[in-house]
RNA sequence: GCGCCAGUAGCUUAACGGAUAGAGCAUCUGACUACGGAUCAGAAGGUUGGGGGUUCGAAUCCCUCCUGGCGCGCCA
């Protein structure tokens, strides 16, 4: 009955249809270009902004397809013609003609259908890489409203060893906070760990019997004391019995119940604490925001949502019929208990009123796409989350084995994290291990699922995170030398090379590229431009010596060669992973 | 049944409606006293799952079908 349209309509009749505007990617990368045009800092919207002057239109600079091609290129021409009636390529040298690019710019080229190709100058891409080479922020602009980021990440659950699903959520959510700290913004890390729930009754209950002094536990025994509790508790029914009353005497505050369920956390955190040192994740013990830690929250929720009539009583169970969800969102079941939906309304609440973000993002798998589509829709129609503050699911896929499915042990549980450190380290030293996996996990789109192939993911050839570390080590050995021959460079002189000029080019992109991935959370691009840049900085290495060259020749390069290396640095230090000297 | 995600070269994968779909691995051919060869240059490899449609232009947008994964009222 309630899962029909007319039902719902019926139970909640006059629900408005959300007219906030639904977080995308493309909002914030408006936001950004918004930002950013009146603070212009990077050459394509400078050449924007001149395009537009003429057009009143955005130009839509590409990078070039190809190097003849330039180094951008706009179909603003094409879009043009329509409109103005004219042939395509007749607009293109109208604006060829009016739009004043000669300070930065060759002269402008039309090209195939009436694309219309730039090419920057060479002093203009030497001044950029200059600028690179001198900005405290490796070229990384600062947002000028800086926003207050929520980051929901991580989120292991107590007496239960981080496994491979945590992987990635960590790794991401990581990445994230780096960004989005370095273009400007204040992050609030949460980590909401899974800390409260029926379990705990019969995590309880299990180490009374056993006599168990739980604090002298380490996470992995925790988890054994799981899962004999979880056998126990399918084969008796009397054990069963008693870890609901434990719950309940849990919920109620009873002292020993408590303790243990206190101390069953504190050895846990001791365990994530260690596997967090290991992989470089920022998180800390600030940063935890457990489930328990809304509890008193819950009822307020509820009652605040029944009583302004969002909430119904349905099937016992107090529910949300929201416009656009065939089902609805429960708030409490029908035997009077909060469910997840009701914790993460609480905190959103906390997070918007409290902790005044402007952004919520969320680093949870993609099976909970659902669940975070209803509880933002539910917290719109609520009010807690406001017009102004975005939120964001940053769904991701699952990690795999290498027969391509569920990744698990032979005994069919699942792999831990740990194991999974241990597996790339046996490849490699721990910092390029590290690196491997971390790049293995951020260089392709979130939503896709990849193999975990710890022999794939070190490799020092190809699109790696070894590679990255690799041409960092190498650069670095270069300016070593040159130091130890006391060489000295102040700037990016000239760049007269294709292979110079392809590497001033890619490090004037450096900032947007960053900026890019805080609006759109989208890390394998910051990948893709680290990459290419490293290859970038091999082909100059084949083709112009630094050492054995001389003069404004050589203290030019050098500053180039430095340049790339802070980039470098900054690019592997925001995908969470270390800028090795040497290798 | 409804919904979400994915389907691109043998494998892994990129492409914010634009030019000849771009890389990496593997394969083949070259370059070695080499500022770190853990490299570079080149070749070969694609009817972007199928079929329709919109558009000057589609991997990308719309419709439909196929395959795989995941969700869809009382666990989190």
């Amino acid at each position: 009955m309630w899962k029909t349209n007319s039902a719902k309509t019926r139970v909640v009749p006059h629900l408005p249809k959300p007219n906030y505007p639904v977080a995308t990617i493309a909002t914030h990368v408006d936001a950004v270009k918004r930002e950013r045009i009146s603070n212009v800092s990077s050459l394509p919207l400078l050449i924007s902004s001149r395009f537009e002057k003429v057009t009143g239109l955005d130009p839509e600079l590409r990078a070039a397809t190809k190097p003849q091609f330039g180094h951008y290129q706009t179909n603003l021409a094409l879009r043009m013609a329509n409109t103005a009636g004219k042939p395509p390529r007749v607009v293109a040298q109208e604006l060829v003609d009016s739009v004043e690019l000669g300070d930065i710019c060759e002269p402008l080229e039309i090209a195939g259908p009436g694309f219309i190709n730039i090419r920057i100058r060479p002093n203009v891409l030497a001044q950029a890489a200059t600028a690179v080479l001198k900005d405290k922020n490796v070229g990384i602009a600062i947002a000028e409203t800086p926003q207050t980021v929520v980051i929901d990440y991580s989120s292991p659950n107590v007496a239960k060893q981080m496994h491979v699903g945590h992987l990635r959520s960590t790794i991401i959510g990581d990445c994230f906070t780096r960004v989005l700290r370095a273009t400007g913004h204040k992050v609030i890390a949460q980590n909401h760990l899974g800390d409260w729930g029926r379990q705990f009754g019969m995590l309880v209950e299990q180490s009374i019997e056993e006599g168990l002094d739980v604090s002298t536990l380490d996470l992995a025994s925790a988890e054994e004391l799981y899962k004999r509790a979880n056998d126990h508790l399918k084969e008796s029914e009397d054990f069963a019995e008693r870890s609901r009353t434990r719950v309940v005497a849990l919920q109620g505050g009873d002292p020993t119940t408590h303790r243990i369920w206190r101390q069953l956390i504190d050895v846990s955190l001791a365990g994530f604490n260690a596997t967090y040192a290991r992989m470089g994740i920022l998180l800390t013990d600030d940063d935890l925001a457990g489930e328990s830690t809304y509890n008193d929250d819950l009822p307020a929720v509820a009652d605040d949502l029944e009583s302004r009539g969002l909430a119904v009583v349905d099937a016992g169970a107090l529910v949300v019929f929201i416009d656009g969800f065939e089902t609805p969102a429960i708030i409490r079941n029908s035997q009077g208990g909060f469910g997840y939906t009701c914790t993460d309304l609480a905190a959103i609440r906390r997070r918007v009123s409290q902790m005044h973000a402007d952004r919520l993002i969320y680093v949870v798998g993609s099976p909970q796409t659902f669940h975070f589509e209803e509880v933002f829709a539910v917290a719109r129609l609520a009010g807690y989350l406001p017009e102004g503050v975005s939120a964001e699911h940053a769904g991701f896929g699952q990690v795999l084995g290498k027969d391509g499915k569920k990744f698990s042990t032979r005994e069919g549980t699942a792999v831990t994290l740990n194991s999974l450190l241990d597996a790339a380290e046996a490849e490699a030293s721990p910092p390029v291990a590290l690196a491997a996996i971390k790049y293995a996990d951020l260089s392709s789109g979130l939503q896709k699922d990849y193999v975990f192939d710890a022999e794939r993911m070190v490799a020092t050839t190809g699109d790696t995170g070894p590679y990255l570390q690799y041409a960092h080590a190498r650069v670095c050995q270069i300016l070593r030398k040159a130091e130890a021959e006391g060489l000295s460079f102040s700037e990016v002189a000239q760049v007269n090379e294709p292979e110079e000029q392809k590497l001033a080019l890619l490090l004037s992109r450096f900032g947007e590229t960053v900026e890019l991935v805080a609006a759109g959370l989208q890390p394998h691009r910051l990948c893709g431009y680290l990459f290419e840049l490293a290859q970038a900085l091999s082909v100059f290495y084949e083709k112009c010596p630094v050492l054995k060259s001389t003069g404004e020749v050589q203290t030019s390069r050098l500053a180039l060669c430095k340049a790339v290396q802070r980039v470098l640095a900054k690019g592997l230090y925001l995908l969470g992973s270390e800028a090795l000297e040497r290798m």
